[in-house]
DNA sequence: CGCCTATTTGAAAACCGTCAAAGTATGTGG
DNA sequence: CCACATACTTTGACGGTTTTCAAATAGGCG
């Protein structure tokens, strides 16, 4: 993958939403902060625990966000994609990442040092009201998904997961049954049974890797009621 | 509960640390946009659905935030009191509330209109820094507790839970087996039946209405690592 | 072709939820 | 002050969902 000239990282900012209210000056200030980093498939971009050091704006690729429970469980918090910011929590409160983050594909990021981002923000508050933004959303998903995983089953679980991620991707979703599995918080092989009912039911098609999405509104009814009888 | 006079809001706001950057020319200007409100015991401050509308701040009294699952099941998002913010998710991405709010105790409330509070931030962005200060920890909690609902077995949860309300509330936690499976996603049932052994062991003491912990050290232990043999 | 990883199915057991019933504190009205 | 209503707590038994362990099948890549 090729070294990115300054010049470009300031259109990497610019595509993210997140930086759309400035002007070109006030971007090329910005991408002056900041730093190009590449990493390789599977290569961690940082490790739960990890004191914070990076914001980041995904460039290109796609990232895994996760968590172990004490019996080593993983948990994928989220995948993120082009635009996305990364690592934000642990560099707004000045506390270690509170989860690990993994390269799912080769991938190019762009890195600005918290103080530096801080130092920007104050002097923008656009910006900040965005990144209020962003972080609401993201809460709110959080607390839909304790609600789902409190009070739902797993095949109602799975189906919210399988919409959610069909909102974001579309009705190709490229992960394997560990990975949904690990979305949904249940194992492979609940989720492999679960599944392969829904693919009995002409709900969805399975591939290797990615799940085909056939019937939307069959899946929104799952994940909104239960079976009754 | 009496009115308050204009001069107290100013106070009300100050003594919160969203606003603690603020002098007293930007406290009252704050304060003349912000209205009093006060709810009754089980008062529902919003409900989850509602349009956003206040941003607000809890002066006096206890808020229980809440969600309930497809099959009704009541899961407890989070307890907040004094000085905290309440209702921001669905005020920052001006969207419907997630979950519905319920004052525990006697409330008083100051809130400030949606619009206002954003051309307010837009020229203080301390106190839009400050803010994306509190999302990020609220993301952080919820992360792990999706990770821990993920991944833990009740034992663990119930452990971890309680510790969670111990580092905010100290040893006495006011709730009844009821909230705490709730907040734990689990029965009461089955709740108490972990608590009884919790109690049997000297971990907690239990009067009604109320969780006493005693051995803190021994509740991280069991949140942290299984009871393996 | 052979290896590695992903997917699938089966059987048994663990964990937890559900249903039922009884016991115990708290408050209220007579 | 007692009797009653109400809400919270507790225990038992049962069953269902999900995890765990084990093994077989299938797809992709060198």
């Amino acid at each position: 993958m090729a070294k990115l000239q300054p010049a470009d990282k300031t259109q990497i900012l610019k595509s993210s939403s997140i930086f759309s209210s400035l002007n070109d000056d006030e971007l090329s200030e910005l991408a002056n902060l900041a730093t190009e980093r590449n990493f390789t498939v599977n290569e961690f971009i940082f490790w739960d625990g990890d004191g914070p050091e990076w914001f980041n704006i995904i460039d290109q690729g796609q990232v895994k966000v996760f968590k172990h429970s004490s019996q080593g469980k993983e948990f994928i918090i989220a995948f993120f994609g082009t635009g996305e910011m990364l690592g934000e929590v642990a560099i707004f409160e000045d506390k270690p990442y509170p989860a690990s983050a993994q390269a799912v594909t080769e991938t190019r990021i762009v890195g600005i040092k918290r103080i530096d981002l801080l130092s920007f923000l104050a002097r923008h508050p656009q910006v900040a009201l965005k990144i209020i933004n962003v972080l609401g959303g993201r809460l709110r998903d959080a607390h839909r998904r304790l609600s789902d995983l409190a009070g739902e089953r797993v095949e109602q679980r799975l189906a919210g997961i399988l919409l959610m991620l069909s909102a974001k991707l579309g009705l190709t979703l490229p992960f394997t049954r560990q990975e949904i599995a690990d979305m949904a918080g249940t194992t492979i092989e609940t989720a492999i049974r679960v599944m392969s009912q829904l693919r009995q039911r002409k709900i969805i098609r399975s591939v290797r890797g990615k799940v085909i999405i056939l019937d939307a509104e069959k899946l929104r009814l799952l994940s909104e009621g239960p079976p009754q009888v």
